[in-house]
DNA sequence: CACTGGCACTCCTGGACAGGGAGTGCCAAA
DNA sequence: TTTGGCACTCCCTGTCCAGGAGTGCCAGTG
């Protein structure tokens, strides 16, 4: 393939991502000055289109580019664009500002969604990597306790524990000495074993309590797989004339269902700096229409992926360098929370 | 007014709700038997028009209800029609599965937008009403602690705390004591008097500390009103072929800001137990053209609130039954945990 | 051999226009 | 007070037509 070819291809890109109209070869060849005449871009366009980069709506309009042809694009022609020196700097300014974990996330999300104009996805730190720092117990009533585990990231679970008989304050804190000894520090991978134990280490008479504990402990904190996001920017699914070909309708449905919002994420085994998902790229068939551009994040090893949704026809290199900028800045304080 | 008169402003409301089409005079007289012509209704509705309850879209249209004609309709005509009693079992069931508070009111607002099939907005329990079950310290850093606050809703909330000095072990945990003696049992609203005197009921030593503890627990915790709300059924603002004349993107975006949300559940005072604003009784500006049903919730009084968006043209008996049995029962729930 | 200008052709788009239909307001009669 | 009838208004839909943008192809040129 030709090099002008390529920046024809380029051209196609740029412009219908910046005007969303088909672009024609006059266009190319006035504004993007490659030195030959309309006439001649139209045999390269002829062969992108054979080639299946670029599309015609139909007969007589101009050219907008596949799937394929962004693909080309992102891999070969797109130069990231780094954010500006200002948006760097708010993006500092706006999450140095957040209280806690759960905040950095909340801001995260709606400066993703600020920065790139589109829909943003931020999945909570997973709790799978992360290790127990604390393990607290309160009596709420003599036969029930609510019990709030703090992990290294911060994070905070918390968990209503009904127990067969009534403890009296001691009792609480030495189920408390018990876990804490037993857990504190430990992987929450590792966790499932320990707690198996638990039991097994109470004095005799908070037996029963232990292991309605431990039941808890593990149903719900250690194998709750399931994992919460936050989403913001939806109104920017109107922007651009509702870019979606169809309705809003199942976008949005898509958009509050947790399970999918986790596919959009991509598997968690998927280690890659950055990710750009291109049209029927994409798993979730609601979403065949959209690119989705996701990076994990996280201090050292992934604990989390970020990401944004937007249409095919998206500025790449300046999405691509908002989501990399922010999962990097986010991987630093945690990095700095450690 | 005619009894025969609202009658045909009933018919009207019924007929525009469901079919989403001007009614005219014929349908009126066809359907609904009332038992006159179809000349008689055009008088009645001559008449209706006149006193501002329906409204035409232009000449030679059917008529539709303006919002003065809803709210007639709601204070005078609309019956509530229960809920069937599957649906009541399945709002039981479901909501009797969650785990924790957050779970109660994340599943609330899902079941809200799916027996309404309308946007669903719930607040979280407000913190202003509640009072300090227990109060942790987690040091992370010798500089460094996390603070963890429950409450006797059963809501936990956690905050960083810088200490001027570093902190042994038994620092903290004279620290811990000390917070919990003041605050254990307070009520939050009297909590900021007992904050202020903290600090001089330390150790000399831990002074300085205290009252960094003191400051955070009072600007971020106890002065906290800004106040979470959790969204859901954004997709339904779809259904009805979008409904609202503009576009959806103000919606959409006054749905992110939790401020506007705060705004349209109503001012925390409003004690009463079922409000409806129609149309432009609605005091934020995007919503001009919505419908918005609220009920307050809580165990005895109320400690937040929960509502749905939807066009004036709603189904106000389904809507208002199912807001109002679903607050009953999350109350319930939040009088059983108390 | 690659590039260019010219030209016929296709197809979308927007405005104009007419016919059909739904619904109204008014009037005279029961 | 109610009713049937009738003229009138206005929306909606489909059709037609002209304008415009863009293409594909071809023959000519360096």
């Amino acid at each position: 393939m030709d090099d002008r070819k390529l920046e024809v291809l380029r051209a196609i890109v740029e412009d219908y991502v910046a005007t969303q109209e088909p672009v024609g070869s006059k266009a190319v060849s006035q504004r993007h000055a490659l030195g030959v005449s309309a006439a001649t871009v139209r045999n390269d366009m002829a062969y992108l289109e054979e080639a299946g980069y670029i599309q015609q709506p139909h007969t007589s309009a101009g050219r907008i580019p596949t799937a394929k042809g962004y693909r080309l694009f992102v891999d070969r022609l797109g130069k990231i664009k780094p954010l500006s020196a200002a948006e760097r700097r708010a993006v500092h300014r706006f999450l140095a500002e957040a209280i806690d974990l759960d905040d950095v996330v909340t801001r995260t999300v709606r400066l993703l969604a600020q920065l790139t104009h589109q829909v943003a996805v931020v999945q909570y730190p997973s709790l799978n990597r992360s290790s127990v720092r604390h393990l607290e117990l309160v009596s709420l009533t003599p036969t029930r306790l609510m019990l709030v585990m703090i992990t290294d990231t911060g994070r905070v679970e918390q968990r209503y524990v009904e127990v067969p008989s009534e403890l009296t304050e001691d009792d609480v804190l030495d189920l408390r000495r018990l876990v804490n000894e037993q857990l504190q520090g430990k992987a929450l991978a590792d966790a499932p074993r320990i707690i198996a134990g638990l039991a097994g280490l109470a004095r005799p008479e908070l037996r029963a309590t232990a292991s309605a504990l431990a039941r808890v402990l593990l149903d719900s904190v250690v194998a709750r797989t399931e994992e919460r996001v936050a989403v913001a920017g939806a109104a920017n699914l109107t922007r651009n004339g509702n870019f979606f070909a169809g309705s809003l309708r199942p976008i949005l449905e898509a958009l509050e269902e947790e399970v999918v919002l986790m596919q959009l994420l991509g598997r968690a085994d998927s280690n890659a700096l950055l990710t750009v998902r291109i049209g029927d790229e994409n798993e979730v068939a609601d979403f065949r229409e959209a690119t989705v551009v996701t990076a994990g994040y996280g201090p050292g090893s992934v604990v989390g992926h970020m990401g944004v949704l937007g249409p095919t026809r998206m500025d790449y290199p300046g999405t691509i360098a908002a989501v990399r900028a922010v999962a990097r800045y986010v991987s630093e304080i945690l990095e700095q929370n450690r």
